[in-house]
DNA sequence: ATGCATTTGAGATTCATTCTCAATAAAGTT
DNA sequence: AACTTTATTGAGAATGAATCTCAAATGCAT
């Protein structure tokens, strides 16, 4: 909790760039969401707590905190970009549902193994994991 | 060849959807086209044969072709949906440059059978695979 | 060929995301 | 605490991919 707070506060020193109120909002607003979520999802969230942030903005910051590592783009759900945080979690894969739009998280530690080792022979470097299939989920299989 | 232009004619009539020269010169196109494409690389492909289609009709045909198998989505670039045609095409996963955008694929035998078991796991029934990494390639490694 | 339902093309529309720019706030300096 | 400089913000305009609309064209069964 407090370990991402001052991570984040490092890299935008790091950068030069300032502590403003908006981006210390953005990011508590990202931390307190465990969920997958969307710019909407999170302005409503930030109006919900009585704080104040535009559209504008959160766009322009959540291209800090994924490169500031505390936020990973995930998905893709009607069209729009989905987020989730990831400082603390571990890397997973999604399983979504076609039907009802649920979607399933799933952890890959041999999957990862597998895919290294693909990406070794091709000599590439990874920097991030996209890993997931759709499909029907067990409540809308029948 | 001739077998995807047959699976895909029996599809539409199947659905009752009618035999239209777009909806050929459409499929012609992709068929042609070993690479990932997006609708204006398709667009272009198409007027570049002294065939037209237009645009519109280009969106709504991708659903169809997908529908009947042909045809994956398989990422975005640029914000652009991408895909490619997948009949005879084995399965395989992507490793994206983010520096170049060249895209690497490399098949996944192994990988699979992991997912699915995970799958199975979660009483999970996939349809679509969607496996890849981002990071750099081997000339953009330096 | 004729008639009917479907499909098409052109342009309008939608909507997520990005951009613009005047007003504001951060942080360093006196 | 007031002053300076520079980055950041908010509001709304702009962009652009994808979808929608509707009159004209086409496929297809008779
Ligand atoms: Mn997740
Ligand atoms: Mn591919
Ligand atoms: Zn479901
Ligand atoms: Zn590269």
């Amino acid at each position: 909790m407090k370990q991402e707070k001052v991570l984040y506060q490092d890299f935008l020193q790091s950068k030069n760039l300032k502590l403003t109120k908006p981006r210390l909002i953005i990011m508590e607003a990202v931390l307190e969401n465990h969920d997958h979520f969307n710019v909407d999802d999170l302005y409503e969230q930030i109006k919900m707590k009585h704080k104040d942030v535009s559209r504008a903005t959160i766009y322009r910051t959540i291209p800090l905190l994924i490169e500031s590592g505390l936020v990973k783009q995930s998905l893709r759900c009607e069209s729009k970009d989905i987020y989730e945080h990831t400082y603390g979690h571990e890397n997973h894969l999604h399983f979504i549902c076609t039907n009802c739009g649920k979607i399933l998280e799933s952890s890959f530690n041999e999957v990862e193994k597998l895919i290294n080792q693909l990406a070794k022979n091709e000599n590439f470097k990874i920097s991030e994991y996209n890993l997931g299939a759709s499909g029907l989920c067990k409540d809308c299989k029948k």
